[in-house]
DNA sequence: TATACTTACTTACATAAAGTAAGTTAATTA
DNA sequence: TAATTAACTTACTTTATGTAAGTAAGTATA
């Protein structure tokens, strides 16, 4: 409330923040992937799924693309913006490695 | 589900993902801190930050400290695991500069 | 000396977010 | 024709978070 941390920084946060987001993000890194291929990877439910690609659609995160074949096959793609969250995502990794026991 | 993440930069997402974690260690980054302090500069309900700290400090990220003075201070601090996140939101401050909008 | 205030919490209750499971539409394969 | 797949949505339950009040120990103020 006292608005003494950057907004921008703030902003961010509150992307990345939310659950599943950051996961997300980590495996469109790897290329682009369909709705399904994600929800598996992951183990995030279809319900929130959505929701979240949605919100990183508004975000100018990712970007879906609708393929008019038949079946329709629909992807998943980072956008430069998301694209550009790798060094950070590269940082947390690295302390992963260093940090974190593998254990649990 | 599938489990083709690495479950070390899985853990280090759950424990970074949970609401608040990442701006509370943010704040601690400038300097040990005290509970009013925290939660006034950011925003958080005491309640949360209680949780919050206390599961910060079962994994070893940030120090409780009582000073036995009258009244007794009670101080968080990172621990070396809690500093050396820095790199990591300092990737994230640099991409919020770049890509996202003061405006919102 | 009584009253109010501060810090560092905790507790009880209300609301918001996420999980679960089933349903939908359109097309595909057995 | 029946079952299956993809990409969702809907209804309902459980979990997480917010809000507000309460507590204990001490301090400052009238």
């Amino acid at each position: 409330m006292d608005q003494t941390i950057c907004p921008r920084f703030e902003k961010a946060i509150s992307i990345m923040n939310k659950r599943w987001t950051t996961l997300i993000i980590f495996q469109l890194l790897e290329g682009s992937q369909r709705f399904c291929e994600i929800e598996s990877s992951i183990g995030v439910s279809g319900r929130v799924l959505s929701e979240r690609l949605k919100d990183l659609e508004k975000e100018g995160i990712v970007k879906r693309s609708v393929y008019d074949e038949t079946p329709v096959r629909i992807e998943y793609t980072l956008t430069k913006k998301g694209e550009s969250l790798k060094p950070a995502l590269d940082q947390i990794q690295k302390w992963a490695e260093t940090w974190v026991e593998p254990s649990e």
